[in-house]
DNA sequence: CTGTTAGCGCATTCAT
DNA sequence: ATGAATGCGCTAACAG
């Protein structure tokens, strides 16, 4: 032990010290911006720091630099297979970039969302990443947006990766044309009867994705009835349950059920196999998403891929560029329609 | 706009100029400990400080206080259900005592693991979570035990979620019992030639879950011989690819195949499927976790559950409890065998 | 290029 | 009970 053991951690000032440098030196050596110093003091400088295991406090760099270098992930939630994957790409993106990320959960409710964003303010994150649906005029949207400019105006970056409902950076799933291309391509196998499994009416994920794909069936002269579009909570459960009232109702004349999500249709799959219905032979399950266990589910499930992880990283990409100019940056993401054998 | 809108965001000085009263007596309304304040000046204060959005800095308080409310998570792999679970868990338990979740992936490599560790302490934060499978001897555990206990000295607390490897408070995860009552389950309903996929060798997770097998089965006279366990990635992937070896060696004299966790079974039921196995019929198939797609694969998993999202919780309780003595705290969980469709 | 000095926002002595 | 003054660990002017 150099100059014995100090009760907390070393600080900077006992990296200098110990170089015998000033604290300014230290700092530049250890952390600093251009290099600009002595390599002979820098060298001193990084093996004292070496020796006495100076690990360089977070919370003082953000207090003195005005910021903190943490990235705010808030999500719906953190168990539901579309979110941790998106949330392993924001850390491995986060990671490269020397960010710490941070989490916080919404359950998909937009007052606790507003909630969880102005906490989180209190964390002076460099970037927050609003992921899962927007809401259909929730009334805590419009405070949301004004929670968001403030912390932007403080010098934070707003990413929204959902669709373009707030003004700022966003990242959109395209939605709409996954669904109407998955609607076309079931068609054009020869389904013609369709069910859809929702989530609640002010979700807009699930509202983009129905629509596009009753736009998908109906440029075909194909229809989806009102009467047939259950909606659910946006979950496995929920999807299961639907899928149950579905049952109840007859699936004689459906040839395929949409649910608006992965999850949703795998819990729709396992109530109609519980109910001992031949998928896709009595009637085929198409989701949204590509989540990893769409296709081990039996029979694997026909779906739109979204590059979830890949999302995750244009993320932290996108809150690291430089802005355009003061327009928000809008950047698409594509579906792509994957036929598996959920569905004939 | 009260005294005209300030560039960043209001401080705690702000609030005090605006309520007319000094910082401390501002500091002491909002967060202090013992409530010794006036009840006139609390109100104006609070008063203030709504009026003026304020928000407490986050990095101040803790490099005033010394430590951050913080917990670090540190998981193997947030896409995977096993530690996402977890970490619902662990975010839930943090939300209620006020803190705030951040996390850290190793990618299942010790030596990531470690570096993880060092650059977390960073952040000082009041709890540092360890989850997934402990290393056996792997040159890095020793200096990761040194990390955390320097760790330790500076005031914070370490949970391990795992098995009793490292001397810190810990969750175990009762891995050999479980596989142990799994396999004389299994056993009991007739099955007698078995198989397993295992991860890595050096994963205490993977190895403890075998030996508990191996040694059930030896309790009923059975044997697991050494050529019938195959080693693989700890992943879904890895999974699929074992039952491709095991396919090829021929599924004939073998009743079921027990592999060390869930996504390792789904991936095997996923690969036997493709090769046009019946299960349980040719063969069965069982795992361990009971993640939430375990019910929804067809046929529905055979497993072992473990309470995932409460040992999340369970693990942030441990780790603001007071310490009983010097001695660190080591709580079990139990896993109950979960008989399904995927074995007879 | 290096050292001195002044904050950053807040909690907390220490006086009053 | 309240306020003034210090210090937390670090960065960023600012001088030398």
């Amino acid at each position: 032990m150099p100059t014995g053991t100090p009760k907390g951690a070393a600080t900077l000032h006992d990296v200098a010290r110990e170089a015998g440098v000033s604290l300014a030196t230290a700092s530049r050596s250890l952390n600093g911006s251009a290099r600009r110093v002595n390599e002979e003091y820098r060298s001193r400088v990084v093996a004292a720091a070496e020796r006495l295991g100076y690990i360089p406090n977070f919370s003082a760099q953000a207090i003195a630099r005005g910021m903190s270098p943490t990235v705010a992930l808030v999500v719906s939630d953190i168990a539901d297979p579309y979110f941790s994957s998106i949330a392993a790409g924001v850390i491995r993106g986060a990671d490269e970039a020397g960010l710490i990320v941070t989490m916080a959960v919404t359950e998909r409710s937009a007052a606790r969302e507003l909630g969880v964003v102005k906490g989180l303010r209190g964390q002076r994150p460099r970037v927050l990443i609003l992921t899962g649906s927007r809401f259909l005029d929730s009334g805590e949207e419009e405070a949301l947006a004004r929670e968001l400019a403030a912390y932007e105006e403080t010098g934070g970056r707003v990413v929204v990766v959902s669709q373009r409902a707030l003004p700022f950076d966003t990242l959109q799933m395209n939605n709409y044309d996954g669904a109407r291309d998955l609607a076309r391509a079931l068609a054009e196998r020869g389904n013609r009867r369709f069910a859809a499994i929702t989530g609640t009416r002010s979700l807009l994920t699930s509202n983009d994705r129905l629509q596009g794909f009753r736009d998908g069936l109906a440029e075909l002269g194909l229809d989806l009835p009102e009467d047939r579009i259950l909606p659910a909570e946006f979950t496995r459960d929920g999807g299961y349950q639907a899928a149950g009232e579905l049952l109840e109702r007859g699936i004689d004349g459906i040839d395929v059920i949409f649910a608006v999500n992965d999850v949703m249709a795998i819990g729709a799959l396992s109530r109609l196999r519980e109910a001992g219905a031949d998928i896709p032979g009595d009637i085929g399950v198409a989701g949204f998403d590509d989540i990893a266990t769409a296709r081990d589910v039996s029979p694997a499930l026909t779906t739109v891929r979204l590059p979830l992880e890949e999302v995750g990283e244009r993320a932290i990409r996108l809150a690291l560029a430089d802005r355009d100019g003061n327009e928000p940056t809008v950047e698409s993401v594509g579906g792509e329609v994957l036929l598996r054998a959920s569905t004939r």
